[in-house]
DNA sequence: CATGCAATTAGAATCATTCTAATTCTAAAC
DNA sequence: GTTTAGAATTAGAATGATTCTAATTGCATG
């Protein structure tokens, strides 16, 4: 066994999704905050909204730091950004497949999972020769509370 | 058949899908050109793409007249707003039922008709209770042109 | 402990869009 | 035809999200 970096923290998911994702990225202690905080909601919130809650825990964080820390773990695929209609983007720390669900009246985004294999060259015709390589889904509509 | 109204000009897909919406907006000759406009563009421009091009026809409109006429042909659906990620908005004149395909290299957008009827709750669980209005999907990927 | 590069910062800049307030136009009423 | 009320149009300012800039700080390595 490797012995113990002089610094080291307890391990958390980030550490964990670095190794099975084998990126070299720097971990920063910034970028661990902004990723926990990330981790912990539930409620795919805005980079203000990011910047909002890791204030209180490492104060004097920007908000371009909050950005730069996102654009980093977004772009290491550490973590997603969630773009629904034109509005501010939104961060996911959910890397399981799935799309988002959005309540027109209460705002809120739903994680939805997949049920069945989706093959969007089945329910619509791309002119030959086209390669797919993502699809993008966002439902709409009201959540059960809201359907009430 | 009712008189000719003094002022009447040729018709065009307009009057038409005014007629078939039966929509009571009014018919401005700007509103009429921005429609124009985007009818003969297959590019799926943005706002300002569309200012470029009626300013040539109707010297002295402004990106703001642009900007409120899209915003109405929109809400009284004679176009179609586009989202592709948080990019600028970009419309479409195109009113059959349909999807857009983006390239990511040459960044053009393409419409894709259907092909077989989609239901997404066939493949995302949705909590139950959740109704649906709405279904956003874009397909990204590479056109035939800049696969090869 | 020096060195160089990456991370962080505050604030300015940008970009798309919306808002504001003033002006002009239009359609219907008179 | 003229009036009038409401809608359309305008230029430019304001907004809001994001990105950029330039200066500073911190870290890892030699």
């Amino acid at each position: 066994m490797p012995p113990t970096p002089r610094n080291a923290t307890k391990p958390t998911g980030l550490d964990c999704r670095l190794a099975v994702l084998g990126t070299d990225m720097r971990l920063t202690p910034h970028r661990r905050e902004v990723f926990q905080v990330l981790a912990e909601s539930m409620d795919h919130p805005t980079a203000y909204d990011v910047f909002d809650r890791v204030k209180d825990r490492t104060p004097g964080i920007s908000l371009a730091t909050v950005y730069n820390c996102l654009e980093h773990l977004t772009t290491h695929g550490l973590i997603r950004q969630v773009h629904l209609e034109r509005a501010q983007s939104r961060y996911c720390a959910n890397l399981h497949e799935h799309i988002h669900f959005h309540c027109e009246t209460c705002g809120k985004v739903i994680d939805a999972h997949p049920a069945a294999a989706f093959d969007p060259t089945k329910f619509w015709n791309l002119p030959a020769g086209t390669k797919v390589t993502r699809t993008d889904i966002a439902i709409h509509g009201n959540c059960p509370n809201c359907s009430k």
